[in-house]
RNA sequence: GCGGGUUUAGCUCAGCUGGUUAGAGCGCCUGGUUGUGGUCCAGGAGGUCGUGGGUUCAAAUCCCAUAAUCCGCCCCA
């Protein structure tokens, strides 16, 4: 039997504490910004019922849910009946349970299920969902999402809340040049009518849409003709929708957005206009939060998910060829679960974009993960040097102590290691503890004081790095 | 799902057209004697060359397969 493989499943990874410590650093921030637009935390569980979770995404989706495989008999059976009939076992009677796709809809269950939330609820879930996917750049098959969520509501202002959120996030994290945007599941419908393509051919007109800027023109036209859309209407619909987008391509934020919403307008019908109307509602709500300056209409913009019905999301940067994020109306989700009708709109931020987009532009902060202290002895009994370490702990002060007997330059140098990283070295000897003292020594400067241990504390720590130093 | 790159020490990588004990830098360990690291000096440990086949007298090197990973495309967060 060969040696089992150290590395993480495809497309799942493990953090290091220097990760870990930037995903926090991100994640606190989300939470804090959140919270600041009243939205409360939930929480679900990983796993869900396939009948919750089928059926939400489209058969793309669906394909790439994990299942998991029934447990002894419920498993044996399905396989001995299918044996016993000469038939391959279905997928459907093997597993009934997979892991979460997104964060969208275990809301909606959830939604569904307790009567007592409140009538508008709004709420944030930052956990991780799992996709069987193709790894890739920024893309892996479990990665944490950070969701915002208002249920109950159909007021524009909710659009525009959740845009302010996601908009706040990504500013105080420091990124300026990003775009959210927008289109209208409703105005896609009225455009792709207007151009005479078959309702039928709907989805896939809208898919070929999607990869206007990436592919052009001609590509969405062949495109178009190759999923059986003839050449007319697809020359129809690009006029409708290319040339606006193209021609401003370059930055249409929310005044030329104004523009363009009304040259559509006066292209598409009733239920079009009114998509149009509500797009304008909301560009004009959010001049006045920070998403406004960022919002870009978009009526090529199509997104994958099924469950969009109004409004649409998609964050993207100048660098990263997917989006940092995404979201959008779904008044009809909530329903799908049985009881009532429930309308909601969301958005959800790509915790791994958000820091593969970081990274790559070195927008972290530094960030420390070593301990303020690390207590360095020698010549002393090791329950002295227990001793001491509890009550530098018990004064606020982070402190690890060297595990082993060694020359003091060891333990010096392993503090100061890669990894380690301990700001200070408290070096115990005879001296210092006949004396009740520890030698403090700043290891980035080198600076060290004879500190009575009754006197150390964070503050007085923070004065001895900052101590002007004395030559 | 398609195309391309990469895979050699803990890390970053060299190893040309196949030829004896596979290298460097960094890191690590030991020492340069007493309680001061980040500089220097001297030593040292560490690799079944991703995995499985094949060609050959001989393979890290050539061929095939497979896996992992990265970069484009498709799709998405």
């Amino acid at each position: 039997m060969s040696k089992p493989s150290t590395k993480p499943p495809s497309g799942m990874r493990d953090f290091l504490p220097t990760e870990v410590l930037r995903r926090r650093h991100v994640i606190e921030l989300v939470q804090r910004v959140y919270e600041a637009h009243g939205f409360v935390p939930l929480e679900t569980p990983s796993i869900e019922n396939l009948s919750t979770l089928l059926g939400k995404y489209g058969d793309e989706g669906d394909q790439l849910l994990y299942r998991l495989l029934h447990r002894r008999e419920a498993l044996q059976r399905p396989l001995d009946r299918a044996h016993a009939a000469g038939r391959p076992a279905l997928e459907a009677e093997l597993a009934d349970q997979g892991l979460r796709y997104d964060l969208t809809v275990p809301l909606a269950r959830v939604v569904a299920q307790y009567g007592e939330l409140p009538r508008f609820f709004k709420r944030y879930q930052i956990q991780p969902v799992w996709r069987a996917d193709r790894p890739g750049k920024g893309r892996f098959r479990e990665f944490y999402q950070c969701d915002v969520d208002i249920t109950g509501t159909r007021s524009l202002l909710a659009d525009a809340e959740v845009c302010s959120a996601v908009a706040t996030v990504l500013e105080q994290l420091g990124f300026e040049q990003f775009a959210i945007r927008v289109n209208h599941r409703e105005l896609l419908r009225a455009v792709i009518r207007a151009a005479g393509i078959d309702e039928a051919l709907e989805g896939t007109a809208l898919v070929a849409v999607d990869k206007l800027d990436k592919i052009g023109e001609d590509g969405v036209l062949a495109e178009l003709e190759q999923r059986g859309i003839a050449s007319a209407a697809g020359r129809a619909l690009l006029a409708i929708i290319a040339p606006t987008s193209a021609g401003e391509r370059a930055g249409e934020r929310a005044s030329d957005g104004a523009q363009l919403l009304a040259t559509l307008r006066a292209q598409v019908d009733e239920r079009g206009q009114r998509a149009v109307d509500e797009l304008q509602e909301l560009l004009s709500l959010c001049a006045h939060n920070p998403a406004g300056q960022h919002l870009e209409v978009r009526p090529d913009l199509a997104r994958g998910l099924g469950y969009y019905t109004g409004p649409i999301f998609e964050i993207t940067v100048p660098d990263l060829a997917g989006s940092l994020g995404g979201g959008g109306r779904y008044d009809d989700l909530v329903g799908m679960f049985g009881k009532k009708q429930v309308p909601a709109v969301g958005f959800s931020l790509g915790l791994e974009r958000i820091l593969v987009v970081m990274a790559e532009r070195e927008m972290f902060p530094a960030l420390s993960a070593g301990p303020d202290l690390m207590l360095c002895w020698l010549g002393v009994a090791q329950p002295e040097v227990v001793r001491v370490a509890t009550q530098l702990r018990a004064r606020g002060l982070k402190v690890e102590v060297f595990p082993e007997q060694a020359k003091l330059g060891k333990q010096l140098s392993y503090a100061d290691a890669e990894g380690v990283k301990a700001a200070f070295a408290g070096i115990l000897g005879d001296a210092e503890l006949a004396a009740g003292a520890l030698t403090v020594k700043h290891l980035s400067s080198g600076r060290q004081q004879k500190i009575p241990l009754a006197e150390l504390d964070p503050a007085r720590l923070d004065a001895l790095a900052q101590d002007p130093p004395t030559t």
